[in-house]
DNA sequence: CTGTGACTTCTAGTCCGTT
DNA sequence: AAACGGACTAGAAGTCACA
């Protein structure tokens, strides 16, 4: 578990904007051909993921992916 | 090797924004707290990096991270 | 539908050296 | 100063059963 301020804060941001879509996490981890179990430890703040899987998410919600670091330094 | 049209967009943006600031590879790298050949293997488009180093990078060069994903989806 | 612990596979990231 | 190779360790990716 890759805690941290950053992963935490991102996460409440891909949260935000899921449910803003009103996207579940397993409808949002296919759209983004992903693991919903992975998704949802990515909005809890537990993962330190990378970039091509930041842009796979910000493209399944149809963002372009700056607007998933808001927030962040 | 991870090249993939992502990283080398990502890579791209990275060197444009440290030769702005007039800073060497090496310079960057010991800012960020990073090694010396990993910036340059990211610059290169060769590395899928994750968030933290993405943050890290990001205040090296007293950038908000949102910059560096200019011109990706 | 989501959270959690545990697990395996794969690669991120470091460090040596040379070009 | 920057690119590149090999070898290594830490940690990300991805999946499962069950709560």
């Amino acid at each position: 578990m890759a805690k941290s301020a950053i992963t935490i804060r991102f996460g409440k941001t891909l949260r935000e904007y899921r449910e803003a879509k009103g996207y579940s996490q397993e409808e949002l981890a296919e759209r983004a051909d992903l693991h919903r179990n992975y998704v949802g430890s990515v909005e809890r703040g537990e993962r330190n993921l990378a970039l091509e899987n930041i842009i796979k998410l910000a493209k399944a919600l149809s963002l372009p992916s700056r607007d998933l670091f808001r927030g962040l330094p």
